[in-house]
DNA sequence: TTATTATGTCAACAACGCTGACATAAATAG
DNA sequence: CTATTTATGTCAGCGTTGTTGACATAATAA
């Protein structure tokens, strides 16, 4: 320590780490754009597309399951849980082992609407990995898992690597 | 075209696709905790930090400035701005040239809240850098740019190379 | 049997997007 | 010089989505 001053620790400067910043706000703004539209035309929002997202990405999940990857309250969940259960987007069945679980499911509907969703992200995210290569993707991965708080990564990798 | 199937494509499967897009919804979440937390106790919300943050990035920048950066409708900014200016936060001066204008500046109050914000984020932000090493990061703008709707890339090329 | 757990529900509140309508002062065009 | 456009502000209302707090039920676990 204290040996060498590598010159490369110029990416740790204000400037780099306000890039880093502006950036991430200004790409989520519009990665959200184009679900966020398709969501209103059916009387959804950002909150319904989570939901959608991970009991399809995580069959058989359960209340909690979700309320742990999403680090949101239950009254938050179940309001828009319960709306895409009664509109028929997901189903809910008691759990074998514990019956007071609800595992959740995709319907068909819910399968479908996602697929939606999912391509409407699909194409923004693969023109950017496309125009910037692997390796530039490799880093942005890296980096992303490195702002998710430390306590959470466990959870965030186990997702990622479904 | 047609001629060599690069084995490199595997980068855009359904499943790097599907990384990005939930390690972006992770992370943009706990990037947000910490000045979340700071502005609640101010009785803010994330919607003066963005405010606070690109005036300070920005000084003299006008509202219709704003507005085109944020791409908010003036109705919202109004609100936050002028909660901001009401506390002491943010100063107004008409343009020099143009009169309507409203010039945008932080007050001393308004730098120090900033430089508090923005050092719950920068170290998250630095912890990342550091971690993932400068070519990791060099691959998170570049794909993060990328995101960013082709229409607003000229925009925040702008901003993040001030 | 008692305590804990998984889930749900009712109520209220705050932040922050949005639309729509109207207002004023200053700049600019004809 | 008048008419239009521009920069900004304001009032009112609405929807989504997060929060806290309190209470309820059924099933599991101690």
């Amino acid at each position: 320590m204290q040996r060498k001053i590598p010159q490369s620790n110029l990416y740790l400067r204000e400037e780099e780490l306000r890039r880093g910043i502006e950036l991430l706000y200004f790409a989520y703004r519009d990665f959200t754009r184009d679900p966020d539209k398709i969501l209103a035309e059916s009387g959804f929002g950002r909150a319904h597309h989570r939901v959608l997202y991970f009991v399809g990405r995580n069959p058989a999940t359960t209340v909690s399951g979700l309320l742990k990857l999403l680090r949101i309250t239950k009254q938050s969940l179940s309001r828009v849980l319960g709306q895409l259960v009664e509109d028929g987007y997901i189903d809910q069945q008691p759990g074998t082992t514990d019956r007071r679980q609800r595992l959740l499911h995709l319907t068909e509907k819910g399968r479908d609407f996602e697929k939606q969703l999912f391509a409407s992200q699909r194409e923004r995210v693969a023109r950017a990995y496309k125009t910037a290569g692997p390796d530039a993707v490799a880093g942005f991965w890296e980096v992303l898992l490195n702002i998710v708080d430390e306590s959470e990564r466990e959870i965030v990798l186990r997702q990622i690597e479904k």
